[in-house]
RNA sequence: GGGCCUGUAGCUCAGUUGGUUAGAGCAUGCGCUUGAUAAGCGCAGGGUCGUUGGUUCGAGUCCAAUCAGGCCCA
C-alpha cells in the first residue's frame, strides 16, 4: 500500500505549470501520446499557419487553445491525432516589415538592393518571428509538433503548390487576363479580394456635381448640360462616357438659382438633389439619350472619339444623379460598359500611382492628393455644380494604408466562378459552429463569387510557375524536376524563389522562342490554402501520397472569424479544384477577443495584452479555461484581468483544495485504496455524487464532441462546486474518522474529474494526477494525457437521488434565510421546523438529518401532519398546466381558483384528486398539477417560502436550548483555538477552561462530548484563569498531548 | 447599400418546447458559518430584459420594424 501524499492547499499554479512543462519534457509525453495511438483510427486536425511576421498577441492564444482541446479529447478517447505545425512565411506583410526595417520606399528601393538578397532578409525574418510564436505555444500547452512543422517557403512545399496550380492551369481555369483590380500604389501590385476585405477605411472626400454641356441634338439647343455626380474627381481626367439606365426616366429640368437660369439632365427620382426652384421642360428614358455627345470639363489627355451617352444597367437612383461618368481604367463597371462601347482606355496614372508628369495642372501628384486641384479648376471652368464633403468607406491597402486605386492590369485568376456550383455543394456538407456561417457569411460570400486574382508583382512569395514565349505559348511546371528536364539542366537542388527560378529559360517546344518565366509571386493565401497536401510535399515526395490520403479531408479546423474569406476559403477552394472534395469536414469558427471595454484590442489602442505576461501572473490553465468556458467561443468577448482572477479562485483553487482535503484526511487515517467498499454500499451522499459524476462524463463528453466547450466548462465548474461545497461540506465528519467509503468516493470523483479536466486544463489535472492518483495506483498511466476518456457507468445514475439532494439543498437554503431573518444565530439550535414541500416524505432519512443538522433544528416536521390551525393554506393556478387544458380561458380559471377557498379546495383536492372550480356559471375540473399550494405557518413563527416550498422555524428557546447553544459555541472557540496554534488536525490536547458561572453548568454537563469533539484527552476547569470577552466569558487554554 | 452576430443588474454572463417573484458570479453594505479552501451561506440595494409595434389567455423567449455596438462585404 502505497500512502498518501500531503498536498499544500496553497499552490503557485505558474510555478506549478512550469514544472509540468519540464515533466512533459524530460518524459516526452506528447510524443508518446502519440505512439500510443500509432494504430488507432485517425481524428485529423489541420494547423492553419500563422503568418510569422510579428510578434504574437493574446488573440493568438485564442485560436490555439481550442486547436488543443479537440485533439487532446480525441487522443484521450482513443484517436490517432497528428499535429504538425506550419508557419506561413510569404507575402506582403513580411515584406513590409523588412522594407521597413531598411528604410525602403517602394519597389524601386527593393530592386536596387537586389532580389536575392531582399528574399533573404525576408526569410531571416520569419525564422526571427517563428521563435516568439514558439515560446507561447509551449507557455500555453498547446501540443503540436514543431520539429515536423512545415513552412510554406520551403522547396518541396513550393513544388507541392506549383503540381496542385499546373492541375488547375491543365484544367484551363488559370488564366491571364486584364481586369480592373483593386491596386496598391505605394505596394504596386493587386489586391485579392480577401485583402481588399481587410482594409476599408471610413475617409471623406470631396463629392461633387459636374456639369456636361450637350453638344448635340436638341438638347444642346438649349443648352442643357448633363449633371454628373462622383466622389473620385481624380477619375474626372480620364473621363470617357457618361452611362444612364436605358429604363431609368430622366427630366430635363430649367432651373433659377439666385436668378441665374440653367438646363439640366438628371434623373427623376434623383430631383430632390437640386438646390432651386426647378420648371420641368421634358421627360425622356434613359435610353433616348444614348450617343448624347457632351464637352468634358478637362482636356489634359487625348481620348479619341468617346465623349457620348451609354447606356448601363448597373446605374442606380439611389444616390448622385442617375448618371454615371465612366473612366474605363479605373472602375470594373466602366471597363465592361465602355468596351462594350468600342471606347478606348486612357490611363493617365503611372503604376506609383501619380499622373503622368506631362500632364498641366496635376503632372506628378498623386491621384488622390489631385482632388483638390481639380475640384478647384472645375469651379474655374464653370462646371462644378455643387461641392460637399462626402464620408464614406474606401478601400486602402491593408498593410500600408495607402489608398487604393481600381486599375486596369495584367493579372492572372483562377476562375473559382466556373466551380462554383461544386464550392456551394462542399459547403452543404461541411459542418459549421456556429451553424449561421454556413448559409450566412460564408455561404453569402461564395454565391457572390468572383475570380481569384492570384498573381502579385511582388518578390517574397511562391514564384507562379508559368512561363511563356514571345508568341504567347505557355507552360506551366510542377517541379523542380519537371524544370531541369524542360531546361536540360539539373536545378532539382535549386532555390526555387526569385530571381534564381526567374534565369531559367528554355526554347519553345512550338516556335523555339525563349520561354522565359512570367515574373509574378502568387497570393500567400493560396500557400496556407494548399497546406492539407504541401504539408507533406505531395505527390512528390516519398511516402507524401500514403500521408495524404490518411489525413484528407480533416475532421476539425478551428480559427477566427475573418478567416470566412481567408483560409476557410482558400482550403475550401483548392480543395474542391485539386481534389473536387473539401479538405475540412467541420470548421469552428471563433469570435474575436475585445479590451475589458469591449474595443477591438490593437497595438495602436495599446489596449493589448501580452501573452507570455498574462499566463506567467495567472497560469495559462486560467487564460486557456477563460477562452474555453467563459462566454460563447463564437461571440466576441472581451479579456481582463478581473475575469482571469475569478477563473483561477472559482474554479482551479476550489478543485485544487478539493484535492489537498483529501490528501489530507486520506493521509491522516492511512486510507487504503483497495480496501474501498463496492459502490452499492456505500451511503446514499456517496451515490449520489458518484450519480453526479456519471452523468458528468456524458455531459462533458458530448459537450467536447460537439465542439462546445462553454457547456462543458459550465458541467465541470458546477460539479466543482457541488463536490465541494455539499458532498465534502456535508460529509465532513466522515472524513475526520477516515471513513473509507467516503475516501474512496472522493477519490473516484477527484480521479474522473481529474480526467475530464485534462484537455481544457492540461497542467493542474497533470498536477493532480502526479501528486493524488499515481502515488497509490500502480496502474494509473505517467501522465494524465496517456489516459483513456472516462466512460460512464449508467447504472449509477440515479434521478431520484439529485432530485432529491436537490430538494435538500433547497429547503436548507429556506431554512437559513428563515434563520437570517429571526436573528437567532445557527450556533443556537431550535426546537423543531415545519417543512412543506413536495417530496417532503419521500425524502430519505438521512438527508432529513442533514437538514436538521444544517439548520441546527432537533426536530423536522412535514407541514401537513401539523396542528391545521398553524398553518395557512394559499393556492394558485399553475399557468403551465392549465394553460395547455383550457387556453384562452386559463385567466378565468385562475380568478376562480383564486376566489374558492383554499382550504376546502386542497382538502377535495387531496382526498378525491380533483375538484370542480367554478366562476359565475362557468366550472373546469382541476387537479394536483394544475394548482399550486403554499402552506404556511402562522403566529409564533418565522417563516421563508419560495414556489410553494417553505420552511418554518419555531422560536421558542427552552433553558435545554440554550444549554446546547452553550456548548457548540464552546466547542467552535476550541477549535478555532486548536487552528490558531497551528495544531494538526489529528493532533490530541489538553485543555484548561473556565468562563462565567450562570455557564457553568451547562458546559460541565457536557464535559464528554466537548472533549471528544475537540479530541481532548484530558479537559479540566481552572478558576484561575481569567475569563473570555465573549458572552459566556468562556476561555481556554491548550497544550498538545505528550 | 447588403449579410451576419450581439444588446438581460454598476461589470461579466446564464436563461430549456412561450407559463406569471427573470437567475449566477464579480463589486457594495449588513449578518451568519468555518478542524480544507484564495472559501461557503443568508439578507439588502441594483432590471421598463435596447426601443416600438404585432401574434398569444400569457412574450426575455415567436414575428415585424427600428436604434446602438461589433464583424464581414460593396
Amino acid at each position: 500500500m502505497s500512502k498518501f501524499r500531503v498536498i499544500n492547499a496553497h499552490v503557485d499554479l505558474p510555478a506549478m505549470e512550469r514544472s509540468i512543462l519540464e515533466f512533459w519534457q524530460e518524459n516526452e509525453i506528447f510524443s508518446q501520446s502519440l505512439k500510443a495511438r500509432e494504430d488507432a483510427p485517425t481524428w485529423t486536425f489541420f494547423e492553419g499557419p500563422p503568418t510569422a511576421n510579428g510578434a504574437p498577441g493574446t488573440h493568438h492564444i485564442e485560436a490555439r487553445v481550442f486547436k488543443d482541446v479537440f485533439p487532446r479529447f480525441h487522443t484521450m478517447k482513443g484517436k490517432y491525432v497528428g499535429r504538425k505545425a506550419g508557419w506561413d512565411c510569404h507575402g506582403l506583410p513580411v515584406e513590409i516589415a523588412v522594407e521597413k526595417e531598411l528604410g525602403f520606399n517602394g519597389k524601386g528601393d527593393i530592386e536596387k538592393y537586389g532580389i536575392a538578397a531582399f528574399n533573404e532578409m525576408c526569410r531571416i525574418s520569419v525564422q526571427r518571428h517563428v521563435s516568439a510564436f514558439t515560446d507561447m505555444t509551449h507557455r500555453m500547452g498547446f501540443w503540436v509538433d514543431f520539429d515536423d512543422a512545415y513552412w510554406t517557403m520551403s522547396p518541396e512545399y513550393i513544388e507541392s503548390v506549383w503540381w496542385s496550380l499546373k492541375e488547375i492551369w491543365k484544367k484551363g481555369l488559370l488564366v491571364q487576363d486584364h481586369r480592373v483590380a483593386p491596386y496598391c500604389p505605394r505596394c504596386g501590385t493587386g489586391l485579392s479580394d480577401h485583402e481588399l476585405a481587410q482594409g476599408y477605411e471610413t475617409v471623406t472626400d470631396p463629392s461633387v456635381y459636374v456639369r456636361f454641356p450637350i453638344t448635340s441634338g436638341p438638347l444642346a439647343e438649349i443648352n442643357a448640360s448633363l449633371l454628373v455626380w462622383t466622389t473620385t474627381p481624380w477619375t474626372l481626367v480620364s473621363n470617357t462616357a457618361i452611362a444612364v439606365h436605358p429604363d431609368v426616366s430622366y427630366l430635363v429640368v430649367e432651373e433659377m438659382v439666385e436668378g441665374e437660369k440653367e438646363v439640366l439632365v438628371i434623373a427623376e427620382k434623383l430631383l430632390g438633389f437640386l438646390k432651386g426652384e426647378v420648371r420641368v421642360l421634358q421627360s425622356l428614358l434613359g435610353r433616348e439619350l444614348e450617343f448624347t455627345k457632351y464637352r468634358r470639363p478637362f482636356e489634359f489627355v487625348e481620348i479619341p472619339d468617346s465623349h457620348f451617352v451609354v447606356l448601363a444597367t448597373y446605374v442606380t437612383t439611389e444616390d448622385g444623379t442617375g448618371l454615371v461618368h465612366q473612366s474605363p481604367a479605373f472602375g470594373a463597371d466602366d471597363l465592361q460598359v465602355c468596351r462594350g462601347y468600342g471606347l478606348p482606355v486612357v490611363n493617365p496614372i503611372a503604376p506609383d500611382g501619380t499622373f503622368f508628369s506631362n500632364l498641366e495642372l496635376i503632372g506628378g501628384v498623386f491621384f488622390k492628393e489631385a482632388d483638390k486641384a481639380l475640384v478647384k479648376e472645375l469651379k474655374r471652368v464653370g462646371a462644378l455644380y455643387k461641392h460637399l464633403p462626402y464620408e464614406h468607406p474606401y478601400p486602402h491597402c491593408w498593410r500600408c494604408h495607402t489608398p487604393l486605386m481600381y486599375y486596369a492590369q495584367p493579372s492572372w485568376y483562377i476562375r473559382t466562378t466556373s466551380i462554383k456550383e461544386k464550392l456551394l455543394r462542399e459547403n452543404e456538407k461541411t459542418e459549421w459552429h456556429p451553424e449561421t456561417i454556413k448559409t450566412g457569411r460564408f455561404g453569402d460570400w461564395l454565391n457572390n463569387n468572383i475570380d481569384w486574382a492570384l498573381s502579385r508583382s511582388r518578390y517574397w512569395g511562391t514564384p507562379l510557375p508559368i512561363w511563356r514565349c514571345e508568341n504567347e505559348h505557355e507552360m506551366c511546371v510542377a517541379s523542380l524536376k519537371e524544370l531541369s528536364e524542360l531546361s536540360g539542366s539539373d536545378v532539382s537542388n535549386m532555390d526555387p524563389h526569385r530571381p534564381f527560378v526567374d534565369d531559367i529559360t528554355w526554347n519553345c517546344a512550338q516556335c523555339d522562342a525563349q520561354m522565359v518565366r512570367v515574373s509574378e509571386v502568387i497570393d500567400c493565401w493560396y500557400d496556407s490554402g494548399a497546406m492539407p497536401f504541401a504539408q507533406w510535399g505531395y505527390p512528390h515526395k516519398e511516402g507524401s501520397i500514403a500521408m495524404f490520403e490518411a489525413a484528407y479531408p480533416a475532421d476539425f479546423i478551428a480559427e477566427a472569424i475573418d478567416q470566412t474569406r481567408g483560409w476557410f476559403y482558400t482550403l475550401m477552394t483548392i480543395g474542391t479544384l485539386v481534389f473536387d472534395e473539401s479538405s475540412y469536414k467541420s470548421v469552428l469558427c471563433l469570435g474575436h477577443l475585445l479590451d475589458k471595454d469591449g474595443r477591438k484590442m490593437s497595438k495602436h489602442l495599446g489596449n493589448t495584452l501580452e501573452p507570455i505576461p498574462l499566463m506567467e501572473q495567472h497560469g495559462a490553465d486560467a487564460v486557456r479555461w477563460f477562452m474555453l468556458a467563459a462566454g460563447s467561443p463564437w461571440s466576441s468577448r472581451r479579456v481582463g484581468h478581473d475575469a482571469l482572477t475569478e477563473v483561477v479562485r472559482k474554479v482551479l483553487l476550489t478543485y485544487w483544495n478539493t484535492v489537498s482535503f483529501h490528501a489530507m484526511y486520506a493521509n491522516a487515517s492511512n486510507f487504503d485504496l483497495s480496501q474501498s467498499p463496492h459502490i452499492s454500499q456505500r451511503p446514499l451522499m456517496d451515490r449520489w455524487i458518484y450519480s453526479d459524476l456519471q452523468e458528468l462524463i456524458i455531459e462533458v463528453d458530448t459537450s467536447l464532441a460537439s465542439f462546445d466547450s462553454q457547456r462543458a466548462g459550465k458541467a465541470l465548474s458546477k460539479f466543482i462546486d457541488d463536490l465541494s461545497n455539499w458532498y465534502v461540506r456535508r460529509s465532513r465528519r466522515r472524513f475526520w474518522e477516515g471513513d473509507a467509503a467516503a475516501l474512496a468516493t472522493l477519490h473516484d470523483c477527484l480521479r474522473t474529474l481529474t480526467l475530464l479536466l485534462a484537455p481544457l486544463v492540461p497542467f493542474i489535472s497533470e498536477s493532480v494526477w502526479q501528486e493524488l492518483i499515481r502515488p497509490v495506483d500502480s496502474l494509473a498511466s505517467l501522465s494524465v494525457h496517456l489516459a483513456d476518456f472516462p466512460i460512464a457507468d449508467a447504472k449509477w445514475i440515479s434521478r431520484e437521488l439529485s432530485d432529491q439532494v436537490a430538494l435538500t439543498r433547497r429547503i436548507v437554503e429556506l431554512g437559513r434565510a428563515a434563520r437570517a431573518e429571526s436573528s437567532v444565530k445557527i450556533r443556537q439550535p431550535l426546537g423543531r421546523a415545519l417543512i412543506a414541500a413536495g417530496g417532503w416524505s419521500a425524502l430519505p432519512q438521512e438527508m432529513k438529518e442533514q437538514i436538521a443538522e444544517e439548520l441546527n433544528v432537533f426536530t423536522l416536521e412535514d407541514i401537513a401532519d401539523a396542528d391545521g390551525k398553524l398553518v395557512d393554506i394559499s393556492v394558485k393556478a399553475n399557468f403551465r398546466t392549465l394553460g395547455a387544458k383550457y387556453g384562452a380561458e386559463v385567466q378565468e380559471v385562475a380568478r376562480s381558483i383564486a376566489s374558492a377557498s383554499s382550504v376546502d379546495l386542497v382538502a377535495k383536492i387531496r382526498t378525491e384528486g380533483a375538484a370542480i372550480s367554478s366562476l359565475g356559471d362557468k366550472s373546469w375540473r382541476v387537479d394536483i398539477n394544475d394548482v399550486i399550494i403554499t402552506e404556511t405557518p402562522r403566529e409564533g413563527w418565522t417563516v421563508n417560502s419560495h414556489a410553494g416550498e417553505s420552511v418554518a422555524l419555531d422560536l421558542t428557546l427552552t433553558s435545554e436550548l440554550i444549554a446546547a447553544g452553550t456548548v457548540r459555541e464552546v466547542i467552535r472557540s476550541l477549535q478555532e483555538a486548536r487552528k490558531n496554534q497551528g495544531f494538526d488536525i489529528s493532533d490530541r490536547i489538553h485543555v484548561l477552561w473556565n468562563s462565567h458561572s450562570a455557564y457553568l453548568e451547562a458546559i460541565e454537563d457536557s464535559i464528554e462530548h466537548i472533549a471528544n469533539e475537540v479530541l481532548a484527552l484530558k479537559i479540566a476547569r481552572s478558576a484561575d484563569l481569567p475569563l473570555g470577552e465573549n458572552e459566556n466569558g468562556f476561555n481556554a487554554v491548550l497544550s498538545k498531548a505528550n
